[in-house]
DNA sequence: ACTTTTTTTTGGTCTAGACAGTCTAGACCA
DNA sequence: TGGTCTAGACTGTCTAGACCAAAAAAAAGT
């Protein structure tokens, strides 16, 4: 962690973040003496921004801030509140349950774990602005990434990558048009005729494991799921 | 293109073929003196293929070569017969509608393009089976990806990619759970109560030109849509 | 004022070294 | 048998140069 690259790329984005859209940074050359690195530290620090799409390089002219109208995140990883707050609404959640169990057979599956092995399920009602949106049932290994209820009640993802330093790399999301499931008709204040998305998540670590499985019904009249697929 | 860094990679690529899963690559030493470069050449190379998961390194051990159980394709980019083919099932498409014409406000709107200028308009009906999935509304930019009947009828994303030389890099997707449009209901052989996936597709170049907006209907009775993001 | 030529700047690639941190296997010792 | 030390192998990081081709800027010629 103590990479010089990796320093540097931190600084970098800071010095982005003031400089705007489209806005050239300075060569490589003159950042590497800056900086006082070779050339060879400060172009690792700079791919590292580019692969995060924060700058973009045009050869034999420079390097350059990314221009946002085109490249605005939409990002699985950020979690329900900050992709609210995103588009300038206010989240709110209500825990409906939180336990730990030992999984069935069936979330052992999906979360390729043992049977019985630790699990922490949980189930909120996710609202925008007040309007019920989602209903999620969520299931986390213990073994994998140990919660408490304070951590449920903040942000699962920002503890995930900042505390325990996991790195959440994909999800893959299953999606289906259906009805909503019974008990759950009156938390989303719709009738059983309503369709609702289904989706089912599962969320990937680097190493291959799985740290989530989910299940949500998403209410389609008030929130529209939009996913990036990248080649 | 004549980059070594390149060519080594693709080397590499057809080596890691016949090694299997989880097999492990030379050190990067070796492979250095092997292909006479410098070492810091091999392993930009294996950086390369390290990004699109045919290897995976483990510090201070070695490089392997994917566990494909882990990685398997599930490709937005695949277009619909490719995917039901990956699956075992035997696509079939018929074409409802094929036409060029002047795009409206709405349609120039979503393809960022003048309103006025052509586009293809294509309906088609996808079956897997014989059974019907998916009704497709398609709109391609003449100027950017110019069509014929012949290519409709085949794979318009494998002349895009290998004819055209275009670079598809992403799709945007907005997804809700609704009715299905009137007209609709027959080919796809439900009734007006079922709920289907209604998907809007946006599919973007290299250079951020918009090569293809869709509207989709889904019966999500028979097909489930599967989507990986990456983070 | 305009065009052509030359020079400079830029990112892209490549080299041949170097040191650090980690893991393994074998030697050695208690 | 079990613990410790050590030498070698490996990836990760970093340096200080170098050359290329394309773009841009500057200079020269008309």
């Amino acid at each position: 962690m103590s990479a010089k690259y990796h320093f540097l790329a931190e600084q970098l984005e800071a010095r982005i973040e003031k400089l705007g859209f489209n806005a050239p940074l300075p060569s490589e050359r003159d950042l590497a003496l800056e900086y006082k690195v070779s050339r060879m530290t400060i172009r690792k620090s700079i791919d590292a921004l580019v692969d995060k799409n924060k700058l973009y390089r045009v050869p034999h002219v420079g390097t350059f801030t990314t221009d946002k109208k085109l490249y605005k995140k939409m990002d699985v990883f950020l979690g329900f509140s900050r992709e609210v707050e995103q588009v300038g609404g206010t989240p709110s959640t209500t825990l409906l349950e939180y336990s730990l169990m030992p999984a069935d057979e069936r979330i052992a599956t999906k979360l390729d774990i043992e049977k019985g092995s630790y699990v922490y399920r949980i189930v909120r009602l996710r609202k925008k602005n007040n309007v019920p949106l989602i209903i999620d049932e969520s299931y986390f290994p213990k073994d994998t990434v140990p919660l408490n209820e304070k951590i449920v009640q903040e942000s699962i993802y920002q503890y995930i990558q900042t505390e325990l330093g996991l790195n959440m790399v994909f999800a893959d999301q299953k999606l289906v048009a259906t009805f909503c499931k019974a008990p759950y008709t009156q938390y989303l204040e719709i009738d059983e005729q309503t369709p609702v998305m289904y989706v089912e998540l599962t969320g990937y670590l680097e190493d291959g494991r799985i740290f989530e499985y989910s299940e949500s019904y998403k209410n389609s009249d008030r929130y529209e799921l939009v996913i990036r697929s990248h080649h």
